[in-house]
DNA sequence: TTTATAAGTCTACAGTCGTATACTTGTGCG
DNA sequence: CGCACAAGTATACGACTGTAGACTTATAAA
């Protein structure tokens, strides 16, 4: 139980971000409810609508927030020299067993289904990573290969946690690295 | 409108197990009502619940008789001589815009964010396609192979049809197909 | 100490959800 | 034709959703 907050409003907002982060980490747009939210923050539901303005205002500024911190593709990894096995040590690392969920990748999966949130993380892929990764490729079909490293690392995200593929969830992640870092490798170093 | 049917369990069972698999493939398990899912079939929510026992039964059903006819991994791409081509061009016509996204693993990405569709998702994937891929594999580490080629389709269906990022859904099929195959290639082939 | 105002809450609404109980209606058989 | 039984419906319940309007309370300045 953290203690009572005294009467602020930016310490009250930041705690509703990141309740919230938590929320739709865990159970996406649809399925995390405002009271919920709220709840994890210590007010009630109509302060999180009079300060965000609605639901889907507040997953915007959560993911925008989220994904201002890249974590498969850090500054790191890009300039690394071996990109495609530093890739895929990252993603298996941040998608282990215990590891913590809080990526925002994680919400756009658990959100996809709803249009308007998948129009929100659509949005937001496009003004950050995109951008960010496609800059670092050489070569051509750039945009195209970003978006299919973007993909790899959804599907292997959600395969492994979400829907919880024995296959990846007990493998030896030496074993997944070893697989994974010649494709990441041949997307991001282009063909040969 | 199609004209009303005779009173036919077992015909409108079948018209209940269609429109839900539409439903569920355009909204997920929890976006999916049990109203619209009897609308679609001309009936009432009450005669779906007494035909299935509950949601969730009827989802399993769905997804099992959904998942029966592979698409991507049909038994005439498994036996090619270029394997990876194949997939990789199965993949890219089937996600186009247009095409109907009445996939299995249409519902599935759309439903992962519910636990229990996850764990039914789940359950039919190991019980189906995994067995079938990993069997058609050769050389070592077959089950976390084919299981990756379940994330790549899977995360490039979601990031081209869910998230729609530009990239995916205005490039031209070709490209995406000389990008995708040898990534598939090397994951069914085996390493060099 | 009083007070203005921002911070936060209460109550309520109109809607949806899955499903349980009780009911009505159509249809094939004798 | 009549009837039994299956096929299908009506109504309702309790819980939940996002959010609007009116309300209370804590706090910082005067």
């Amino acid at each position: 139980m953290p203690e009572a907050r005294r009467r602020d409003a930016a310490a009250t907002r930041a705690a509703i971000l990141d309740s919230a982060r938590k929320a739709f980490a865990r159970a996406g747009y649809d399925g995390a409810g405002l009271r919920e939210i709220a709840a994890g923050a210590g007010v009630t539901a109509m302060l999180v609508s009079r300060y965000f303005g609605s639901k889907e205002k507040l997953f915007a500024e959560v993911l925008q927030g989220t994904m201002a911190t890249p974590t498969v593709l850090s500054s790191q990894v890009l300039s690394s020299s071996r990109r495609g096995a530093d890739m895929a040590a990252a993603l298996v690392g941040l998608t282990a067993r215990g590891a913590v969920p809080l990526d925002g990748f994680q919400i756009l999966l658990r959100s996809a289904s709803s249009p308007r949130a998948a129009r929100i993380g659509r949005a937001e892929i496009e003004k950050r990573y995109s951008r960010l990764l496609a800059g670092a490729l050489k070569g051509r079909r750039t945009a195209e290969r970003a978006a299919i490293v973007f993909a790899l690392v959804a599907g292997f995200q959600m395969m492994r946690q979400m829907i919880g593929l024995t296959a990846l969830a007990d493998a030896k992640p030496k074993d997944l690295e070893r697989l994974l870092a010649p494709l990441f490798a041949q997307l991001v170093e282009g063909p040969l």
